[in-house]
DNA sequence: CCCTGATTCGC
DNA sequence: GCGAATCAGG
């Protein structure tokens, strides 16, 4: 890679607008992209006039002045607590939920980029960090993801996504541990 | 404290 | 054009 991946090529603008108009947050597209920060995210989303996302309401010309400030986020999805390790046992997988309600999670989110976040170990693993297992837990070598978790989950964004696939939905199994 | 996007402004 | 710092809010 001649591009250490600080650039806004197109394929990363192509998917920063799918992942801002799907309804990502900024810090979240951020830590997909891998690189850059949320302000970078948010400027560019800026300067390609992507700002408001879903909520375009335009009444009739006049002085519509309204709002400007204030934005409207996507929805948050019900965040169902998975098992988690409360004391120094290390979580040995992550398990899928049940499917709480009968809701149509069309959440069909397809492969990305997975930056390489600072795996840790369970003595450097601390709230707020990704617990998500990473390689054999029997093994000394065995690691967490360590990124930044989304609050109140052990997950990162990336492996929430993975964790909270609905069961139906998660079919295919790719490799998870991958070191 | 954690987070969100919006804006400014030096680079 | 870029994004850190800052702002304003939840």
């Amino acid at each position: 890679m001649i591009d250490a991946g600080a650039t806004w090529t197109d394929e990363r603008v192509e998917l920063l607008k799918k992942l801002w108009t799907d309804g990502l947050s900024a810090s979240q597209i951020a830590a997909e992209l891998g690189n850059v920060t949320r302000n970078a995210v948010i400027g560019k989303v800026h300067r390609l006039g992507l700002s408001g996302r879903a909520k375009d309401a335009k009444p009739n010309g006049s002085a519509a002045a309204a709002r400007p400030r204030k934005a409207t986020r996507a929805p948050s999805a019900p965040a169902p607590i998975p098992p988690q390790p409360h004391n120094n046992n290390v979580v040995i997988a992550p398990i899928s939920l049940q499917p709480v309600t009968q809701e149509p999670a069309v959440f069909v989110e397809e492969d990305m980029a997975v930056p390489v976040s600072e795996r840790v170990t369970i003595m450097d693993l601390r709230e707020s960090m990704c617990r998500w297992p990473m390689g054999d837990p029997t093994k000394p070598e065995f690691r967490f993801c360590g990124a930044r978790s989304i609050t109140g989950l052990p997950y990162c964004t990336h492996h929430a996504r993975i964790a909270y696939q609905p069961v139906a939905d998660r079919k295919r199994d790719r490799k998870l541990a991958r070191a």
